[in-house]
DNA sequence: ACGATATCTATGTCATGTCATCGATTCAAG
DNA sequence: CTTGAATCGATGACATGACATAGATATCGT
């Protein structure tokens, strides 16, 4: 009972450290750690509706309209209504967009190589495993 | 590297499904996670001043000054400057904030319980140990 | 004692995260 | 075909989470 708390605030200390770290590292960008997960989705899958985006964001119950509202307003996403289901928005990278995608990836390769480091192959297939292993439960 | 996406993925993802169902189980409560949180610290150490609370709780940067304006409203925790450093304002928990600490223990037990059948020992102590090595890094 | 500095809390701003609800559109039962 | 249900995105409300800064108070060097 005890290792369940113990655990679940390790989970809680590891999400806001890693949202620091790569908060830090996006600044210059000047993107949110959610809005440049967004635009790598985009950049992998073109176009989204506005609901798929957000079934692929880890994060948002509802939809992310306010996020892409965002992007929006910084020129990095297009949007426009899908001519088969006028309800849908279809979702597209704007070249600057797509410019910034591969800036993002380059601004968190040296994070990921840092995190390559704390864990061996091992540790880091038992902890993924243990932690997808929550996820899979009723 | 790869593998660090996917930790960094299944954090991100526990870390939301542990809050929606800690927030479910507090919901008859009237109170929030983080709220919760802050009764239960207090219960286990009082008094404390804001910024003590602040430093226990995992999350806030600055001061939980808004967070316990919210749990003195609720009737829930007393605020009174200290007499030797009028700087600082100590917490301690009304009746009702101690009440409620109880609920909230209640409330959360079948969670817990829960969690205890998803990992055996082993399992709990490699995973959190894990998670404490990506804390304990420069 | 005085003034510069440090500490603590409060507050403003912005971006999520969550829930509820609304309007537009599509779909499906009849 | 028409009406009622379902889907999708937008929006309002509220509570964090992060950052910056202001105001009050305490401390330290001199």
């Amino acid at each position: 009972m005890d290792q369940v708390l113990e655990f679940v605030l390790a989970v809680k200390a590891v999400h806001r450290e890693i949202n620091r770290r790569f908060s830090e590292a996006l600044r210059p960008l000047g993107i949110t750690v959610v809005q440049a997960e967004a635009i790598l989705i985009l950049a992998d899958d073109q176009p989204l509706t506005l609901g798929e985006l957000g079934a692929r964001l880890i994060a948002e119950t509802g939809n992310p309209s306010r996020l892409v509202d965002r992007l929006h307003s910084a020129g990095l996403v297009h949007r426009h209504p899908s001519a088969h289901d006028r309800r849908h928005i279809e979702l597209t990278l704007t070249p600057h967009g797509r410019e910034m995608a591969t800036r993002i990836q380059q601004a968190r390769r040296p994070l990921l190589e840092w995190g390559g480091t704390l864990l061996d192959d091992t540790e880091f297939a038992a902890a993924t495993t243990a932690l997808r292993r929550v996820l899979n439960q009723p």
